[in-house]
DNA sequence: TCAAAAATCCCCGACAACGGGTATTACACA
DNA sequence: TGTGTAATACCCGTTGTCGGGGATTTTTGA
């Protein structure tokens, strides 16, 4: 028997889920939640076997939880449940634990087979996803290399601040930030004119 | 019999749906769609009595879907099925013709309830939808709306992509993209440098 | 059919962001 | 004690973005 929780922000869709899964007599649905917040009381609970969950949602979002699942539980595996194939995402919920990926557009049957595999120790990946790429995997292992004042001016890049405003916060000289600017954009290797602030509003969870 | 069409972008509800409405003795699903376009197709085909379409979708999206079927089949009556509770949107959903308005965070059994409510001459509006206040959604039906060229470059603006590179993804000058550019943070209140490429990223999640 | 909205193109100036350098001070740690 | 890294600050030049105009064509709605 392997037991599920599920955590998605439309109730609509955890309705078709629950009623899909319903039929099936080796799998037990043992709650559902709204958000990320709801979905940890439930896991800490009933300690599914199985976790399947969205990526965003309120107050907890889904990459967020899982790593606190897997922390508390190391024996629970996360299928994320994403409407997006986006890597930085896929990468992130990896690097938190976990098991298998979907996107929301693959037919329902993707769900069972998903849980099935991964109740049984195995992991599952949507088809239409393309793992690897060695520059990405690099960056995120290179991310940890930053300073103590590239992270605080990232945090402000990613509260919208300009180079001004951020020199005026710190009360440094412009220039010191765009010096630490370019020195992130070096290290993380990226490129273009607004690839920073995509990076800081992607990575702002990260926390 | 209430006979159906559903059209929505992702599988995965379109199945939970399904297999809700095929217990159902006094209803019939015609055909699915994953985008506007496909809906059009299945309409025209086999003209349904009740179409539920979702608003944000590939191709051409629900509104612009249920104004021409309104128009080529005013017999047929459309329920709009959205993420989000925006009042303009909900309002050019009426205004387009549609007898009815679900959010995908409500049960699925508010879908049945909808579908034979509206099957039978009826209207159905989610109940957390709240649209009074005239003169606000009258200012934001006509303030806030992007156009088509508008909607896709913000879009592409949110991929990460520069000005000049979305004007050769599209074919057209760089100006142009840069007034579309221009337009949008006039339309949506913003200013700055980098606002547009945040608002993008912020917004990219929600349709 | 006809006016409104959308989409297309161009101009200018201002300035922030980036790429590529150089240089000084300070502090850690081996 | 020296080497390394972080933090500070400045220079030049290029490109993208934004604010503010104007103008034409095409599409669409009433």
């Amino acid at each position: 028997m392997i037991t599920v929780a599920i955590a998605e922000d439309h109730q609509s869709l955890v309705d078709g889920i629950s009623l899909l899964l319903k039929y099936e007599e080796d799998i037990s649905i043992l709650g559902t939640a709204n958000d990320g917040e709801q979905l940890l009381e439930i896991v800490r609970l009933k300690q599914p076997k199985v976790v399947l969950t969205d990526i965003k949602m309120p107050k907890v979002d889904g990459i967020t939880a899982t790593r606190i699942l897997r922390k508390e539980f190391p024996h629970i595996k996360v299928i994320a449940f994403s409407m997006f194939d986006q890597e930085e995402a896929i990468q992130q919920m990896i690097a938190a634990g976990a098991s298998g990926y979907l996107l929301k557009n693959s037919p329902l049957e993707e769900v069972l087979k998903a849980i099935k595999t991964v109740g049984t120790g195995g992991t599952y990946f949507d088809a239409s996803i393309n793992l690897e790429d060695p520059a990405k995997t690099q960056k995120s292992t290179e991310k940890t290399v930053l300073s103590k004042s590239e992270r605080e001016i990232l945090r402000l890049i990613g509260e919208g601040k300009t180079t001004s405003e951020i020199a005026n916060i710190r009360f440094t000289a412009v220039s010191t930030v765009e010096k630490h600017r370019k020195n992130m954009i070096r290290k993380l290797g990226l490129s273009g004119k607004g690839e920073l602030l995509r990076y800081a509003l992607e990575k702002k969870y990260d926390f």
